[in-house]
DNA sequence: CCAAAAGTGTTCCTATTACACCCATGA
DNA sequence: TCATGGGTGTAATAGGAACACTTTTGG
């Protein structure tokens, strides 16, 4: 018996797979429910932030989770995390990407719930126009335990408790750990800034994201070199100090 | 409303959750069904391999295709990837790794599927003496598209076919292109060759993954100055040639 | 003028590359 | 001895880190 080649006695086999699938109960068998988590990342000052919401009902009602749902038998898991984001924040059309899945047995009180874990990017800016953060959001601190890029993370609620819902400090956790990887070869930052900033903007994200002070000559040479920035050729002014020039998102590396 | 901390009315609260718990069935809404894929990867000679299965029903019968299977209620993903693999191939005790979450909607004909997909790396050697490379399974070549380290790739099969069931190529090209992100950073080319190699062994996995030729010199002061080998003192000799220096994974670095 | 923030010049150092060369063995 | 694969020296280069310095604004 070898695997079939293209064209070969296509009929038969169509024909017995059309069989098989009518015949075929997918529901018969017991199985795990599915979920989507989202850790929505931002940047305010020089701290890394994580949006949270106040879970309303138990299981953990009255702990801090990260915005959540089960998948729909009918939608892709992107299509649930773009759903459950605008359920639960208001938040639309931002940067998402998979993060991990998380399929422990125990995670879930209600039974086996396995989560794909995904992490999103938003200017802190956009957090403030769009979510209501007295309403059962908020947006929680997230401490880098150790002094250089490695773990812990203590994530820190509005309130200084430190506990999220089931397993939810690990899916931030990794979620840092997954952009600081990423920090250097993906337009990581970028997204976490307005659509104009200045240099010094774009490293203060830069160090909030890595725990730890960068170089201002090393780093704004690499961001120049990279081509990933363009200038405005307009600068800002208003602060009691020197004006910076503006900068945008773009130009040959930016793949646009 | 805030959230609850540490003690607070906690025992109202967890009766509260005990009443809901008791009274929720977590199956009441159709839900997708979760399975777990893996890319067994490995190095023959110059060339990097995938282990695949021949589909002995349908959907995809007579295809090829990943080890793969539905993961039970009661299982973690990772125990659900050790009895996949165990059943499918033979193989146990290797290195494995989750990959990412494939949920495209029309991905399975089934119904709607979603699969962790993993992947695990395993010498060649291990491969031949326990899986029957002639009763189901193969070990697909992998040809990468770009002269670099870019996709696009071909997955050829033993009979020089292309195709894979389901999304299993794009599965094996997340593989790969993981593996090569990962491949200096972490102790990826160490699962693939056997205890005891010499640094030119090392050097061919290195090549075979990265699809391209590396400086021998360079290779082996990098792979030396990383306190990731230890020399064994002893040579491997037989050859037609000068002996080579043997090497085992440990040391410094290695985490041991 | 001074404080504060923006922006630059220069030096040092390390990792990586490229390429040429020497060494040990079996046939 | 020669072919084959094992192993090394060295110079050129690129990129990052460190640190001191100058410039421009508001008060």
């Amino acid at each position: 018996m070898r695997p079939r080649r293209a064209g070969e006695r296509a009929d038969a086999r169509d024909d017995e797979e059309a069989a098989f699938l009518a015949a075929y109960d997918i529901s018969a068998w017991p199985r795990p429910a599915l979920t989507v988590d989202v850790a929505i990342l931002t940047v305010v000052g020089d701290s890394l932030r994580v949006l949270l919401v106040e879970r309303s009902r138990p299981p953990g009602k009255g702990l801090w989770a990260l915005p959540g749902g089960f998948v729909g038998i009918e939608e892709s898991l992107s299509e649930a995390v773009a759903r459950v984001l605008a359920r639960e924040t208001g938040l639309h059309d931002m940067y998402t990407a998979q993060l991990a899945t998380f399929g422990e047995v125990g995670r879930d009180p209600r039974g086996r719930v396995v989560t794909v874990a995904h992490y999103a990017l938003v200017p802190a800016e956009r957090i403030v126009e769009v979510v209501d953060l007295r309403g059962g959001c908020t947006l929680g601190r997230i401490i880098p335990g150790g002094r250089d890029a490695g773990p812990p993370f203590v994530i820190e609620g509005p309130t200084g408790e430190t506990g999220l819902a089931f397993d939810h400090a690990a899916i931030v956790a990794a979620a840092v750990e997954r952009i600081r990887g990423r920090l250097w070869y993906a337009p990581v930052a970028f997204q976490l800034v307005p659509d104009e900033f200045t240099l010094l903007d774009l490293q203060r994200v830069y160090e909030a994201i890595l725990g730890r002070a960068l170089d201002k000559n090393a780093f704004r040479r690499r961001i120049q070199a990279s081509g990933l920035v363009v200038p405005l050729g307009r600068r800002r002014e208003g602060l009691r100090a020197r004006p910076a020039e503006l900068f945008r998102f773009g130009g040959d590396q930016a793949g646009v």
